[in-house]
DNA sequence: CTTGAATGGGTATTTATAATACCTATTAAC
DNA sequence: GTTAATAGGTATTATAAATACCCATTCAAG
């Protein structure tokens, strides 16, 4: 039961972005932060603001930034869209038709009702609950500047 | 999210011997069902065996049978032992220690919750509720053999 | 006690897929 | 126009899963 880096880095990478979610963050940026290559964590990116969950802006001053508050996103929506297309098992995939046991299995309803709890328990925190701020702000604390 | 294919045929052959449990099955005839290679299955066996799930004897005659009745093994207990060593995201593996993030990181108690959410689903049905019979054999049903 | 059926377990190879790198086009600000 | 930035495709590399093969070990039956 594993996620790919793909996930990882793309959830790491929105913990950040909902930290300082009024500014854009450049995928240079973000990339030197997370530690990979710029065009990687791109592909990220274009992948979840096709989703309608960040917005990206060209040009100079531009940056992707969250397109709803933090506080919206639910976690369980976040992995699902980065885990599109990797089903949890092959006969789940679009082509998976080819299973002998098929119409007798009675795993595959089990298997479903898991996933479902996996995504459930996600859904019950947002983005805002993990969210990464670089230094801490918490009101009525004196922050000394670096 | 990805179980493996190790993890799927483990799965399924279980449900095969939970279908008759009274005997033993060789790993060629595993394989044959579920249209592997007998190598590869036996890796299977093996792990399995190791944990004490099934008992599996040498010699002619020989072959693998659960080691305790199916209604007493539990799916969760069965993808924890076939998952093992594949961690959810890489930062909870064994050499899990470089992130950078660590300890300001909220994410990962969500992510061992969501996965103890999943697996306790599984444990809510055992090997017997998906047990797979090659022929039905209802009590009361007359069987014609083929 | 010999033979054959079966697992045990290591190693090597192939294949799939994830991860990375690179290049060019497009867009917006100044 | 020039520069800063994303968009997006394609190619390459690295990693891990899946498979195949080999030989040792064990056990049962005749």
């Amino acid at each position: 039961m594993r996620l790919t880096s793909f996930t990882d880095f793309g959830l790491r990478m929105l913990m950040r972005m909902a930290g300082d979610p009024s500014r854009a963050f450049t995928s240079a940026e973000l990339a030197g932060n997370l530690g990979l290559s710029r065009n990687h964590l791109a592909k990220i990116i274009q992948h979840l603001a096709r989703a309608g969950l960040i917005e990206t802006r060209r040009g100079g001053g531009g940056g992707a930034m969250l397109a709803r508050p933090a506080a919206e996103i639910r976690l369980g929506q976040i992995i699902r869209l980065l885990e599109e297309g990797r089903p949890l098992v092959e006969c789940f995939g679009s082509g998976g038709g080819t299973c002998s046991i098929d119409a007798r299995c009675r795993l595959k309803t089990r298997l479903r009702s898991a996933e479902a709890a996996f995504l459930d328990d996600l859904d019950r925190s947002t983005l805002a609950d993990i969210a990464l701020t670089p230094l801490e702000k918490t009101p009525g604390t004196l922050v000394v500047p670096q």
